[in-house]
DNA sequence: CTGTTAGCGCCTTCAA
DNA sequence: TTGAAGGCGCTAACAG
């Protein structure tokens, strides 16, 4: 049916092992045989079968990425980022797009073996002790991107620290004299519980503790990560007699959530409720929103360099790389009055 | 290294003949036998190598998807449904980021392979006919997804009628009193034409001269697919003197820029400017943008489940989905004062 | 420099 | 019902 190397030998008048070496650049053809070799592979519009060449190699020539990428909207991006660095070295990007703990379970068990690829990508989703376990017995080159927690401090990983980034968003509104700062993030527990939600709320209580003050506890609040749920439990919060002055988000997305809620209760932004996101997604610029920054894309590029250094060397000393947040005022937080 | 089948075999004391039966729910191995062989299976923690399976089968289990993610946030919701639905199947999905011509081109060649992947989604971009060409002749399981154009004809592809969309948004806002429509999309010509901005544009002439008026040459202008292109295009067309009372813009993205050139100049919307968007992204609800709704999702869902068809009876005559479009106002619209 | 051969791990006849 | 053998297309080691 299709056409292989075996049709190509004989077109060529040649051995097979002289097309696949013409195939694998080895220099050792004569310039003569090489040409008489393409020629045939031209007429012949021969293109040699890349699963063959795996089984042969023993390598899978593929890389996962396994990603919660529509529930996470920045995960988007670093998910671009990867696709950008990948594309031009000879491997293929498989996606698993997560969006439910099963799901996780599944892709970390069946997608992310030896037999499958030859790397994973970890971008963004939570990771039990048993996972790191799992992950470092099976000995697949993995890099970890965006999931910053100490139980993962021997796996080569991406991060931001998330605790600064936390810190940073707090402070500014504490410079802008805010006292009374809610915190909305998804849920910090089981089953699901996103690293980064939790880091960034660390950083939100030690920049009150620093200041001086006590974290409220009737003022963190968690949902689900969706501008919905976002703005139901900020329009509690906003409800409530002590309401807080500024609120601090997990997350754009959730903030957009906040952005709602307060329009909806009639408070104005920054006037009335000062707001902070994180990520700083494309269309935060566009609404002015507050926000930390994260390098997104360059996390994506990063992680799919790492991991094409630790394939090649898998005993190389794991590393972890911190990209750093930015703070990005614009015009969601003003002085509180 | 890796343990094989035939590790199992030994350890089963059967032939791997057995095995590969079980492994394939081969209903002929008697009861005890498949017992044994799953036992084996399962104290050796085993998983068939799927490159050594492909080559034998001559299947890649893979199917490509080929799609401006970026470029085209819309995209991603269309690519969500794609992994949603292709997910639970036995394929693969391996997905190629396309950002410029070149990419496009490069993927089309030698990603839309046989040798590669049994079956292929294109999603959002545009075709040329010698694209069309290619790929007929080639022969390989092909959908493609949100592309209108004529020329596809006898291509299996999931679409929604850009030009009744166009010419519903039109609609509106002449409904609402307005004469001088704006309208502002992407290039429209060479070198990365994307056929839904032109439908939409005939969508939008077809309307306006049903109600007797002429599309002005001056009400229309092209940029690339970004916030802050429209926006610039917008602002230079807003400043005109004979300015246009309301804008369609070919997507969300560039609604959202022309809504920024409105604010910047000091225009109020929608009291001074109406403004409709196209797809109504996701964050199209929180700005309150009128927009004219697109099943993305849907669109990859089906994408999907027709390539499955088409991979199972390539020779089925092909079919043309068309989805509905449905118009949601919003507040981004209002009668011409 | 080049042809030949032996796998890579699995599926699928063909016998038994 | 089961074992053995041949082949999928390619690479790499071995002769020549």
């Amino acid at each position: 049916m299709a056409i292989t190397i075996r049709d190509v030998a004989k077109k060529a008048g040649v051995g097979l092992g002289t097309v696949s070496r013409v195939l694998n650049q080895s220099p050792q053809v004569r310039d003569v045989t090489r040409q008489r070799v393409l020629d045939a592979i031209d007429e012949l519009d021969y293109s040699p079968s890349p699963i063959a060449r795996r089984l042969s190699l023993g390598k899978t020539h593929t890389i996962a990425a396994i990603i919660p990428f529509f529930t996470r909207p920045a995960a988007v991006e670093r998910l671009r980022g990867v696709t950008y660095s990948i594309s031009g070295t000879e491997y293929d990007l498989i996606v698993a797009d997560i969006e439910t703990p099963e799901r996780r379970v599944a892709a970390f068990k069946e997608l992310a073996r030896r037999e499958r690829v030859d790397g994973v990508l970890i971008i963004s989703l939570p990771f039990s002790e048993k996972d790191a376990e799992h992950f470092k017995k099976s000995g697949i080159p993995l890099v970890i991107i965006d999931v910053n927690d100490p139980i993962l401090h021997d796996f080569n990983r991406i991060v931001v620290d998330d605790i600064e980034g936390g810190r940073k968003a707090v402070q500014h509104l504490l410079d802008l004299g805010h006292t009374n700062i809610g915190y909305i993030s998804d849920v910090l527990e089981e089953p699901f519980p996103f690293s980064a939600s939790r880091a960034r709320f660390t950083g939100y209580c030690q920049a009150l503790e620093a200041a001086g003050l006590n974290p409220r506890p009737d003022l963190h609040r968690h949902g689900e990560h969706s501008r919905s749920d976002a703005k139901i439990i900020a329009a509690e919060m906003l409800r409530m007699v002590d309401r807080p002055t500024a609120i601090f988000a997990a997350s754009d997305t959730q903030a957009f959530g906040v952005l709602e809620a307060a329009r909806e209760i009639g408070l104005r932004v920054p006037e009335d409720l000062s707001v902070v996101g994180y990520d700083n997604v494309e269309i935060a610029e566009h609404l002015g929103l507050t926000t930390v920054q994260q390098l997104l894309i360059e996390s994506g590029e990063k992680g799919v360099r790492l991991l094409l250094e630790v394939m090649e060397d898998p005993l190389r000393e794991p590393e972890c790389e911190i990209l750093p947040s930015e703070l990005i005022i614009r015009n969601t937080t003003a002085p509180h009055s």
